[in-house]
RNA sequence: CGGGCUGUAGCGCAGUUUGGUAGCGUGCAUGACUGGGGGUCAUGAGGCCGCAGGUUCAAGUCCUGUCAGCCCGACCA
């Protein structure tokens, strides 16, 4: 290896040797994110905000085939009525940011800038319902939202960010539970099946859950370092909200009732779960169903015996179902610009030069195993197809097995912090669901509780920890 | 919030110990040659040394404050 090439690998840190500071190397240098001046607050550049306009499109696909519509709420909530739902205010108010003054006139009531927005919709939805008839009120908006926080990092915990939330209402409290339930689902199968990135799914414990939620529910993803990452949650807010903003209609029979209602929500921190599940020493792995390019086709000696033309051919043939770019660039060596795209996740490259062009073949790359392969000029179009199907189907069975290798059973606490300790993961353990428990667990080792998986294992009557009677088996990992 | 570290050209850094004309590599611009894994040469442009005060004849360098970022930990979801 040159001096040179020494320079270019060290420009990513080995994810084994410092596992952040891969997270940073990697985020800055494909540009995806820049910090703003302003502390905590991200800039989402163009290739970032392609892959969050990806999965977007897909969500918003399957929100509006699930019924729902979109619609848009304000920014700013007035305080009283942030403060209508107690449990709700008490665990948001730490991190509101407030507005006082408009221009120079200090405001009669001040505003917070919205880090959910339950409140203003109950308060609106308090309006707008008047009889069984209305409902169920099915609505989404794609907004952001300020939370103040503390530490942040680019995706994974900003003071800003971008996400989806759905709040609905309905008739029945078994309407609502079926509602958490069903967007609990999308969102598994979005990260399954666009994400390429496996979930555990469940609910959230007491300790848990949503500020004035009834039930939260979670999907769990976990990352390289063995930490895990909740990746989206559903709540059934049951009738707790519908009480305090005093939203009410009549039933059939003539009574004033109170709707149950859910919330459920995705945020861009779901990119971070993408560049920590699939990502590698090289930079980012990117599934093919959100990736910004799926396909990059590099000319070599593009100058030489009709190699653009070729290239402008293949292109034309294949940009109608593909997500596909010519780096054309002459000013970058093609060994440059190989690098350079695989540092970007692009799935799949196309390398094209006199030597293709003379025997009727292209060279394929895929950024998932790093293989090569000749293929036979009319060939290309399906095979590209049935490559990207394949790297898309090969990165969720890699980070299946990755999980599954960082997944542990235990017998007691102590193994437990012995594993959290040296290789961190999912453990699963039958557990008791106390409080007690739950901190104890936490302040041995670091871990908390991730979900009570809907798909439950027998492992045993009693408490992994305490001893006391188990309730149900549970995962627990150090969280993000 | 605590501990450690950083801020000098787009990026990576040296210069700070011992105050005295702003440096290197890379990238960028233009041109030529090159092109199958981070090319070669030539010419050129690019700096409120994070910001604000202070000390001094003189501050990138010393002092105070402040902002931002990274790493480790705590907290939070």
């Amino acid at each position: 290896m040159s001096k040179k090439d020494k320079q270019f690998v060290e420009e990513i840190t080995p994810m084994e040797e410092n596992f952040s500071q891969w997270y940073t190397d990697v985020i800055l240098k494909t540009e995806l994110v820049d910090y703003s001046p302003v502390r905590g607050f991200m800039v989402i550049k163009p290739y970032g905000y392609a892959i969050w306009e990806n999965i977007q499109a897909y969500l918003d696909k399957r929100f509006k085939e699930t019924g729902h519509k979109n619609c848009y709420f304000p920014l700013l909530i007035p305080e009283s009525l942030l403060k209508k739902e107690a449990e709700h205010v008490e665990g948001f108010a730490p991190e509101v940011a407030w507005v006082t003054h408009g221009g120079d006139e200090e405001l009669g009531e001040r505003l917070c800038v919205r880090p959910t927005s339950e409140t203003i919709i109950c308060e609106m939805y308090s309006k707008w319902l008047n009889s069984y008839r209305d409902l169920p009120f099915l609505y989404n908006q794609w907004a952001n939202v300020v939370r103040w926080e503390k530490s942040t990092r680019p995706f994974l915990r900003t003071s800003e960010f971008l996400w989806q939330e759905g709040h609905t209402l309905h008739e029945t409290y078994e309407e609502a539970e079926e509602e958490t339930l069903r967007m609990l689902n999308v969102y598994k199968e979005a990260a399954e099946e666009l994400l390429a990135m496996p979930v555990v799914v469940g609910k959230k414990s007491e300790k848990e859950k949503f500020a004035g939620a009834h039930a939260t529910y979670t999907m769990e993803a976990l990352m390289h370092d063995g930490q895990a990452l909740q990746a989206g949650t559903s709540h059934n807010l049951a009738q707790h909200f519908a009480t305090a903003f005093d939203i009410t209609y009549l039933d059939r029979d003539g009574k004033l009732q109170y709707p149950y209602s859910t919330s459920w929500g995705v945020s861009t921190r779901l990119i971070g779960g993408i560049i920590m599940v699939h990502g590698d020493n090289r930079g980012l792995v990117l599934p093919p169903g959100v990736a910004p390019i799926q396909v990059v086709i590099v000319p070599i000696a593009a100058h030489k015996g009709g190699v653009m033309e070729k290239v402008d051919e293949v292109f034309e043939d294949l940009k109608g179902d593909i997500r596909i770019e010519v780096d054309d660039r002459e000013h970058y060596s093609p060994g440059w610009k190989f690098n350079e795209w695989e540092m970007k996740g692009v799935p799949v490259r196309i390398e094209m030069g006199p030597r293709d062009i003379e025997n009727n073949q292209v060279v394929l790359f895929r950024r998932d195993t790093l293989e090569k392969e000749v293929v036979p000029m009319d060939e290309l179009k399906e095979r590209v197809q049935e490559l990207l199907k394949d790297i898309q189907s090969n990165m969720l069975l890699k980070a299946k097995k990755m999980r599954d290798e960082k997944t542990y059973y235990v017998k007691n606490i102590e193994e437990m912090k012995e594993i959290m300790s040296t290789k961190p993961g999912f453990v699963k353990a039958a557990w008791c669901e106390t409080r007690e428990c739950e901190d104890h667990i936490r302040e041995e080792t670091g871990a908390t509780l991730r979900c009570i998986p809907f798909e439950q294992e027998d492992l045993g009557d009693k408490c992994t920890f305490c001893n006391r009677d188990a309730k149900n088996m549970a995962y627990f990992a150090k969280a993000y």
